[in-house]
DNA sequence: TATTAGCACTCTACCTAATCGAGTGCTAAC
DNA sequence: GTTAGCACTCGATTAGGTAGAGTGCTAATA
């Protein structure tokens, strides 16, 4: 069987039908309110047809139809590849090789990707999440220690794109100030321009010994600046907003599927996948839909996800995505996506 | 009407009865489960009196009893009066004066908090929150600048309880160490000591003023010292944990209820009111209760809420809150807030 | 006087049957 | 190839009927 252009509209009709109403649509209403002329009688039997292609179901006989996940892929597929070559169409956009100093305080940028997907949520009324970029591939710029009581010692680390991070620590013995002078001395110019990554123990250990004589201190030193650069870095973050928009749809909320979704929003952990797994996937960067069984995530096979992978350049990179029922408006979701990402790009040039 | 013993025994058993089924409980129950032997008849009698002094009701005729928001009240003042008793009666606990220098590394602080509630969420199957503590009438400890670049400016001040605060900004003109070195002893000689709350509009005016010929650098730093020391400072963190457990409680999640109540977990300003409230209250520290209409939340008036102060000395106090049904086990919900109290104690007191 | 057995009464929860209507598949006519 | 017509299916809604839990009241009892 075959899938000719008349089925392709009618299947279309049917996925904004239902994307409206949240019914299942008869042969009757998409006999009346669609461009084809065609009586209801005809409109069946294409209907039954592509129930056999299996691209949309009756929830029960005498019911109308709902597209099925592999109709939805059919529709979202067709609709990103028309995107795509309107977007070839246009002149290819600047993409702005955000250097280090374009971006300025950002040690804010997660302040401003919770904000964004609030807006994001509030719009589209269905649930956002981001995951602030790991920079973990970042260059060390900046060391410096300093002395905030006796025995105690302040270590700042500034990494590429002004992030900060610090830690107080103890130290047994009390340092001179041309002790912790040579030490800030070592520290720089053997962990600067490394990244962050790189900092590892092999490299802590190596320079342990080339401590000599007062390797326990040095060491110490070290230990405290490597854990301040590591300091929650591990363990993605992932804010999200808007979870309870779900409500807005019935299909999610009878039985327990309310509390299994809200669950999954609770729990971070989870969501990591759905905004990770995208990245390996046949390195096609943008946007990218998973649908109901298609979602990595069980409990959540009757929403869908469409997300977005931004950059800044310097391997800092991170995911924004929309959650919402299968019978999401997927165009308007990559659109707000798009408008997004067009102001975190602006955003970050205009900070020059 | 009065509230002999024999009437408050009821009206406790009713309470316990109801915490367990979330049924409405009726005088054959009572009087079959209970230590008074009594038959059902006179329990019914008692409980038209307890029904008429309004700390019962009858969702419908024919119906059990379920307690009123009086009936919880009067239970649980009860219940932390004789708390309050017993505690006297113990040697009076060790208040640690939580000295600065006890509280290591506090600034990793709120994930501990957040780790407490998620602890404190799974054992109790209710919702926990915790604001984060004010650190405003803290005490600036030490301020230093560096340079990182040519024109920017790394700036990072530590205020008592090792909190610290950092900003990195720019420039116009290249500031030569000397410079630098000036500004650092200016800064730590003028806001040193001061509390973040001190450190207004006219102190920094004041400042600028008395700098002379480069008053404009010495504006901009003082500008940017002053903004990192305010920053996220205003706006009470709250973090929460254990929300979908009100999916448990069958009470709360028919209706639209589930979602007016997580929509105020995700909105987190409306919690403020919850947990800041409190504090006001009759100048009474320690275990606070709302129940019911009694929730300064309109949309929470079928949940209650249990809270407690926590606070380490120097004016940082925040508050820890246990959400759940009316009928919740408000014993239960003390002892695990008073628990985790001990906790965060001897935590910090521990790293000493 | 306090307690209790007994009973009529009330109301919800649940089950059943009946009806309605939306939507289908199929057949036959156009 | 399209469409009108029709029998059929099945969920949703409604109405009626029953069971059971629990009450309030009265009268008997200790």
């Amino acid at each position: 069987m075959e899938l000719d252009e008349r089925k392709k509209k009618i299947l279309h009709a049917i996925i904004l039908n239902y994307q409206e109403t949240g019914e299942p649509v008869g042969s009757r209403t998409i006999s009346k309110y669609s461009d084809l002329q065609l009586s209801s009688a005809t409109i069946r039997n294409e209907m039954a047809d592509l129930e056999e292609m299996g691209l949309i179901v009756q929830p029960h006989t005498s019911a109308g139809r709902i597209p099925t996940d592999k109709g939805y892929r059919l529709y979202v597929n067709h609709m990103l590849e028309t995107a795509e070559l309107e977007k070839e169409a246009e002149p290819e956009r600047q993409v702005p090789q955000a250097a280090d100093h374009v971006v300025e305080r950002l040690d804010r940028m997660e302040q401003v990707l919770q904000q964004m997907i609030k807006v994001l949520a509030a719009n589209t009324n269905y649930a956002a999440l981001v995951s602030a970029p790991k920079y973990s591939r970042n260059k060390v710029k900046f060391i410096q220690l300093s002395r905030v009581e006796e025995q105690r010692l302040l270590a700042v680390v500034v990494v590429e794109g002004n992030i900060i991070k610090n830690t107080i620590f103890q130290v047994e013995e009390s340092l001179t100030e041309e002790n912790i002078l040579s030490l800030n001395l070592m520290l720089n110019s053997s962990l600067n321009g490394l990244t962050i990554e790189e900092i590892n123990l092999d490299i802590i250990t190596k320079l342990k010994e080339q401590a000599g004589p007062h390797a326990d201190v040095v060491g110490k030193v070290l230990d405290a600046v490597a854990q301040a650069i590591r300091a929650d870095d591990e363990g993605l973050k992932i804010y999200t907003s808007g979870a309870t928009n779900i409500f807005r749809y019935p299909e999610l909320t009878d039985g327990s599927k309310a509390k299994d979704i809200l669950e999954v929003f609770e729990e971070k952990e989870q969501l990591e996948e759905l905004l990770t797994d995208k990245l390996n996937e046949e390195g096609k960067p943008g946007i990218q839909v998973y649908i109901g069984n298609e979602m990595p995530v069980q409990s959540m096979k009757d929403c869908s996800v469409v997300t977005a992978t931004y950059s800044f350049g310097g391997g800092m990179e991170g995911t924004i995505g929309i959650v919402g029922p299968k019978r999401m408006d997927y165009q308007k979701a990559v659109d707000a996506l798009q408008t997004v990402m067009g102001q975190l790009d602006s955003m970050f040039r205009k900070e020059e």
